[in-house]
RNA sequence: GUGGGCGUAGCUCAAUGGCAGAGCGCUGGACUGUGGCUCCAGUUGUUGCGGGUUCGAGCCCCGUCGCCCACCCCA
């Protein structure tokens, strides 16, 4: 019988996956540049961690969970997510006396029970960051920087930067029921979901799509309004260090994020060229968690890519990686045959990428499979090559063909 | 969880209720020491699955499974 992969889940297979390399090693050398170094994090937590780090309250917490319990019966989860993981480990390594700021990146599958569509998968990748220990806005300037970098070396454009601030646990109650007063009595002209989200997430309405929500949002009280001076004043100059850079950000006041574990500073990448799931990188300040979760009181800021996505926008650009060396070597008759294999193993040891013919067949046919096989030069071998050691070699992309030895060839492909 | 669309060859898709096809791919030949282009030949099917209507179903009806897109949510 035939067994399925799952709903959500997706193997990733050539020619695909270099582009997946290609996106990670970019990650990586830049996140190198600034300073973030790789924490591997379990791929299994207690559930508890993310129930009260992401919020009960919220859609991931509430119904997009994979939980179950262990032959102990122990509730675990599979990720969700990154942060809360860093965090314990942040608290439970004791990061924090390392000196500041903690700079640290990861990468891996993270697990939502959602209704897959395009750009969202139940099994999907992350690469993010998270840097502990600064509370001023040259940190939160100097990531979104880092990310605009990376996005724009992958030759991503069409790219939104959105920031906005939500204040922190000073300020923002003091918004949010400014906002419930404004829709209380509007609550008739707002979706159902907006209704619902009166309830659990009233700054969500703003977010809303629906025009009639939109027309509504109009003259709602902006958190920006609410702020407290201290928020005020980091939001203020987070825009000056972006502006004096420069990057180029569009300010959003009506942004809001899914978690409630944000504080301050919260930033979206977008883009046009993907489905409804258009934001390729989010995150923000949260300096409020690690002490929620028992540690020392330390401001941190942190973001995640979604390597899917990335891959899909990638997908849709010509492909202008330079080519390397890639070697056929074509054999004629059965002493060319056992020749071939020490050949090849030469080439190898000098770093170059060898295919040979398993076996014998016409050099046309071999020549053809050298083709297909998207070599990028044949080493043709027959009998009197392996007496004179002047081998025929042919470069499959303009035909030119020559005689070298063998050390001469690999100079000239290398 | 809700709504819409779609399931036919390895892939992309055709086929008034009446012989299941094309293009691409793959294998070989034209060309046995020279690929790509061209030409020729060959190759692949439980039409997702189960039932029903009919002389006859890929097509119509019912059910079911799967995929896609969108809502929701989010990276």
């Amino acid at each position: 019988m035939k067994v399925n992969i799952l709903k959500g889940f997706a193997d990733v297979c050539p020619p695909e996956i270099t582009l997946w390399h290609h996106i990670e090693e970019t990650a990586k050398r830049h996140f190198f540049l600034y300073g973030y170094e790789e924490i591997r994090l379990p791929i299994v937590e207690s559930t508890e961690l993310f129930y009260r780090g992401i919020g009960e309250g919220t859609d991931i917490v509430e119904k997009e969970m994979y939980t179950f319990a262990d032959k102990a019966g122990r509730s675990l989860t599979l990720r969700p997510e990154g942060t809360a993981s860093a965090v314990r480990c942040y608290i439970e390594n004791q990061l924090y006396n390392r000196p500041s700021p903690q700079k640290y990146y990861y990468h891996g599958p993270m697990f939502r029970y959602e209704r897959p569509q395009r750009g969202r998968q139940r099994q999907f990748y992350q690469i993010g960051c998270e840097a502990f220990g600064v509370a001023h806005p040259a940190l939160d300037a100097e990531m979104i920087a880092m990310i605009n970098r990376i996005l724009l070396e992958l030759g991503l454009d069409n790219l939104q930067i959105e920031i906005n601030s939500i204040g922190c646990s000073k300020c923002r109650p003091n918004y949010k029921s400014n906002l419930i007063a404004f829709f209380g009595d509007r609550l008739s002209s707002l979706c159902s979901d907006c209704n619902r989200r009166y309830v659990t997430n009233p700054l969500r309405i703003m977010d809303c799509k629906v025009p009639k929500c939109i027309e509504n949002t109009k003259g709602a009280p902006l958190i920006r309004d609410y702020l407290c001076s201290d928020c005020s004043e980091h939001y203020r100059a987070l825009k000056g260090i972006l502006e004096h850079y420069p990057i180029n950000f569009i300010e959003n006041p009506k942004l809001v994020r899914g978690l409630d574990y944000y504080t301050r500073t919260i930033f979206e990448i977008t883009t046009e060229n993907l489905g409804a799931q258009k934001a390729v990188a989010a995150g923000g300040r949260y300096d409020g968690l690690v002490e929620q979760f028992g540690g020392p009181q330390t401001a941190a800021v942190g973001f995640a890519m979604g390597m899917e996505r990335l891959v899909e926008l990638l997908k849709n650009q010509s492909n202008n990686t330079p080519p390397k060396a890639r070697i056929f070597v074509a054999t004629l008759g059965a002493e060319a045959e056992r020749a071939s294999f020490g050949i090849s193993e030469e080439l190898r040891s000098a770093g170059i990428q060898v295919s040979l013919n398993y076996g014998h067949s016409s050099l046309k046919n071999q020549l053809r499979k050298a083709d297909r096989l998207n070599a990028t030069h044949v080493l043709i071998i027959g009998e009197e090559e392996v007496s004179s050691g002047m081998y025929n070699w042919k470069d499959l992309s303009n035909g030119q063909q020559g005689q070298s030895r063998l050390q001469d060839f690999i100079n000239l492909v290398r």
